[in-house]
DNA sequence: TCTGGGGTCCTAGGACCC
DNA sequence: TCTGGGGTCCTAGGACCC
């Protein structure tokens, strides 16, 4: 095969349990579900990752932790462990970086790679063994011409798959599957489309543009069809990412119907962020309060800072105030609070 | 399946200005 | 006095992803 540029997606497999079996290795081969606080009685909590041997009996990532154990009651259930997981996803980075290659941060389990090869199914496998050699996890790589490709290529064999999707198998790889297929169309955008006849990808990298513009948006529609098409981003750049913001939430066990209960957790929350873009050398221009009220209605208020800063005191201020916006008229399920940084 | 938490980006509508 | 057109900023909500 002749030297060209190529993208590589790699995902790591059932990243969080995975991780739990290496530090728990009597785990190995027992279903491991992680999520919540460990205690899959709790209501409103959900999974996280499900190990491959918990799947075989239907857990999966967004079930709520009491239907997990309803569905798998011999499994092992274990808190979520961010720094355990950050730790581990930063050493599978470090090894990928040993290679030849240019690798982009994508989320806390995920890359991108970029490489010139005339072999990029031999550099996955080589990615695969490094890994696996230096960290004990495995991972599944999707081989593509631009990261629209490697990604979906990279779950048509997990876990520790290697796929390859390019421009040339497209039509036939995926012609046929449903607009969900892609990545970035979900449910209800797939429910819009069908609405206006397309179903599949095929149909849909057929689709009207001036049809898809006016349903879709001047931004929304072209680039809907122009997913269905296997068209994507082809650079990978391993400049860091850059946050635009920060959040942190908490759904309530129980409903709260206390307005000083509310109020203190939107104060602890915002200290928190104030802190956390103060150490991050970054500063706040909005604050942004959610309210999920009983029994599911969701709603945002927001309060922008005269001028930017980092001052736990001001962006108290601003919490408060935009919390003052809402109507406290039914029990508070949900309390969150954001806040948007100052683009460096 | 009574539905987490942390992100990103886009859109629509109103305010305001020239 | 019945009322253009464009630009920009702000807010709230929606959709999607892991």
């Amino acid at each position: 095969m002749a030297v060209r540029d190529w993208v590589l997606h790699l995902d790591l497999d059932s990243f969080m349990a995975s991780v739990e079996i290496l530090r728990h290795p009597e785990l190995r081969g027992r279903p491991v579900v992680v999520g919540g606080n460990g205690d899959p009685s709790v209501p409103r909590t959900v999974v996280a990752t499900a190990s491959y041997r918990a799947r075989e009996f239907g857990v999966h990532s967004g079930m709520p932790m009491r239907t997990a154990a309803r569905l798998c009651p011999d499994a092992v259930f274990l808190p979520s462990d961010r720094p355990a997981y950050e730790a581990a996803a930063a050493r599978v980075m470090e090894i990928l970086r040993g290679f030849p290659v240019t690798v982009e941060v994508w989320g806390l389990d995920e890359a991108f790679v970029g490489a010139r090869t005339d072999d990029p199914v031999a550099l996955a496998r080589a990615l695969q063994r490094a890994v696996l050699d230096g960290t004990g996890l495995t991972c599944s790589v999707g081989v593509g011409d631009n990261k629209h490709q490697a990604k979906l290529a990279a779950q048509f064999r997990k876990p520790a798959g290697v796929s390859v999707l390019t421009g040339a198998d497209w039509v036939r790889v995926m012609g046929g599957r449903p607009v969900t297929a892609l990545w970035g169309i979900g449910a209800k955008t797939a429910k819009k489309l069908a609405v206006l006849g397309y179903r599949t990808v095929s149909e849909l990298a057929a689709a009207d543009p001036g049809l898809l513009a006016a349903r879709f948006g001047p931004t929304n529609g072209p680039w809907l069809r122009y997913l269905a098409l296997g068209r994507g981003e082809e650079s990978v750049s391993e400049v860091p990412w850059v946050p635009r913001g920060h959040s942190h939430e908490t759904t309530f066990t129980e409903d709260v119907t206390d307005a000083e209960t509310v109020r203190e957790q939107v104060v602890v929350f915002a200290r928190r962020l104030a802190a956390e873009a103060a150490a991050e050398g970054r500063t706040v221009v909005r604050v942004t309060v959610k309210v999920r009220f009983a029994p599911f209605v969701t709603q945002t208020r927001q309060t922008s800072l005269g001028s930017p800063t980092s001052d736990p005191e001001a962006v108290v201020a601003a919490a408060e105030k935009a919390l003052a916006r809402f109507t406290m008229d039914r029990p508070v399920r949900l309390l969150g609070t954001g806040v948007e940084f100052a683009p460096l």
